[in-house]
RNA sequence: GGCCGAUUCGUCUAGCGGUUAGGACAUCGCCCUUUCACGGCGGUAACACGGGUUCGAUUCCCGUAUCGGUCACCA
């Protein structure tokens, strides 16, 4: 008796401090479950939580919804923490955080859900049940032939099953004392209009009948989602649950337990996100979809414990976060302004759930790269450095930090990801090993091959600074000497150099490979290459 | 199938009774340039359909269609 009055105590005082804070703060979380690598529909609903609750001056909780234990996957709720510090979300509270509300992982919190569920069956709001998977399915059986207009375990049905409804309390008792298994279940009223106001979609209205008596605490001992949030995001004063449209069929269920748990006063607000969907195509934005149209829909890399497949990530696939960020707010959210490119601290500013489109938005990776090659050109040489010089090494080369930066320099303007710069740079790594037929056919000429050698030649007796500048002075002075039309043998010049047709500014290419190796290349050329036969 | 939700250019979206229906991605063209890109400028391109309400509907209401979600001892 004791025991069970100081158990009750402890949620009846964080409910009372809970109501005192409502009014004044913000309280929202994110609450994935920990069954594989996080998706990336669901980075962007804890980016709403988050941007929502830093423009309240709120708190975002970060909550792990592990109640099936045959769900759990290894290393899931490390990927989950990584890849919300990787996209620079800050948990305020939570798991790997700690708080006021811990343990914050719910298969720690078996007891209180288990009291809850008691407690609804000792007011008459829900019941035991005993019925097998067999007889589940025997039931619902019977009424699709019926053609019952819904095959729920509800108000008419439930009166057919094995439960403490139906049944005599002594034999309830004894097979509960026998540890025969058995579910809670929620005794929803058979006619009771629900309501919900969203604050995306306003209104909603829901017969109870729809809804079942859905499970609340399971043969194993453990809550489901429904009982679990509810009784979590109460105790944990959440004022407002910003989810996934998936659960808006289940939110009057939701409100109905709020209602039961004698909560509804401090109810939380919903609001439910629209979903991601595929680019093409019906349906939700599947792994399918990344494999097939080769990009990631996850935010990290994740190698499956089991099989070992290993699924891309946007981090590895050289997406930065900002990008990801500025992607995903803006995929059903827009602040009616013409601004695209936002910092978080911008996103935070002008975020606002109203302004949440309904609607499903499609996926696309375009839109993605193109946010990516924003934020890479607009990222200082520095800091793109170290990843060309990385590549470099990688590729056998060596490259000093102020060469990385250069290149940087050059080239970060002309790609989606960083990584493109390396892979656009290695002609100034390496000399041609061959030059592209095309070019070599349509420019190296008889003028062209004088060129080359004058301005070989001019180079030979330069002193100075080998920089842009100079070098195009140097090679502008030398075709004018030579009567040569510059334009005219620029291609032919770069096909010298790099062996190809196209390619960053001529000037600065040099600059960066040096004076020698130039020199170097140009005679390799007049040397390798022989003018079309005309 | 029942229930819930949604529906503006190919895509993301602005619009909240009267607009030449705006922006971005993609696409096309032009300019810039030694080239390819980048960048700049410009073009093509949308209110799902049918009824109402209204002087007037993209906008409000009702149907239809289509799409999405959901109907587990999963979240």
């Amino acid at each position: 008796m004791s025991e069970r009055a100081n158990m009750s105590r402890q949620p009846l005082f964080r409910s009372f401090t809970h109501s005192l804070f409502m009014s004044t703060s913000v309280r929202v979380r994110f609450a994935p479950s920990p069954t594989g690598p996080l998706h990336i529909g669901g980075v962007r609903t804890a980016l709403y939580n988050y941007l929502f609750a830093r423009k309240m001056g709120g708190k975002m909780l970060l909550r792990i919804e592990d109640t099936d234990q045959n769900r759990f996957v290894p290393g899931a709720e490390d990927y989950i923490l990584e890849s919300l510090r990787w996209v620079g979300i800050e948990i305020d509270e939570g798991q790997g955080s700690g708080g006021p509300h811990a343990p914050y992982r719910q298969s720690e919190r078996k007891d209180i859900y288990q009291k809850e569920a008691q407690r609804l069956v000792d007011e008459g709001k829900a019941y035991y049940a005993f019925d097998t998977a067999e007889e589940l399915d025997a039931m619902r059986k019977r009424l699709e032939e019926a053609n019952a207009p819904a095959a729920q375990y509800n108000a008419i049905t439930r009166m057919q099953m094995r439960n403490s409804l139906t049944m005599k309390p002594d034999d309830i008792r004894a097979r509960i004392d026998a540890g025969e298994p058995y579910v809670i279940r929620l005794k929803t009223p058979r006619k009771e209009e629900v309501r919900l106001n969203d604050i995306i979609r306003g209104w909603v209205n829901v017969h109870s009948s729809a809804i079942d008596d859905k499970i609340l605490l399971k043969s194993d001992g453990l809550p489901t989602y429904h009982l679990a949030n509810i009784v979590d995001d109460h105790l944990m004063g959440i004022t407002h649950v910003i989810r996934g449209e998936e659960w808006l069929p289940s939110a009057p269920l939701h409100v109905l337990l709020y209602r039961y748990l004698g909560w509804e006063d401090t109810m939380p607000q919903f609001a439910h996100l629209p979903l991601l969907l595929k680019p093409e195509g019906n349906g939700k934005l599947s792994k399918r979809d990344a494999d097939l149209g080769g990009f990631p829909i996850f935010p990290l890399q994740w190698t499956d414990p089991v099989t070992g497949q290993v699924a891309r990530g946007f981090r590895e696939d050289g997406y930065l976060p900002e990008a990801t960020v500025n992607f995903l707010a803006l995929l059903g959210w827009n602040p009616g302004t013409e601004q695209e490119l936002f910092t978080m601290d911008e996103l935070i500013a002008s975020f606002d759930l109203a302004q949440v489109h309904k609607a499903g938005a499609r996926f696309d990776i375009q839109k993605a790269q193109w946010f990516n090659h924003q934020y890479v050109r607009q990222r200082p040489d520095a800091e793109l450095a170290p990843i060309v010089q990385q590549q470099a090494e990688v590729a056998g080369f060596t490259c000093s930090a102020e060469k990385a930066e250069k290149i940087a320099a050059l080239l970060k303007g002309r790609v989606n990801f960083a990584r493109d710069i390396f892979n656009e740079a290695t002609t100034l790594f390496q000399a041609p090993a061959s030059y592209d037929d095309a070019i070599v056919a349509a420019k190296w000429n008889e003028d062209a091959k004088r060129a080359v050698t004058v301005f070989r030649d001019a180079l030979r007796s330069f002193e100075g600074d080998f920089v842009a500048d100079t070098i195009k002075n140097t090679l502008g002075d030398a075709m004018q000497q030579a009567g040569i039309k510059q334009g005219k043998i620029m291609q032919a010049m770069r096909l010298a150099l790099t062996g190809l047709g196209a390619g960053p500014d001529l000037m600065l290419t040099m600059e960066i490979i040096g004076k020698g190796e130039t020199i170097s290349r140009l005679e390799t050329a007049l040397a390798t290459l022989v003018a079309p036969a005309n």
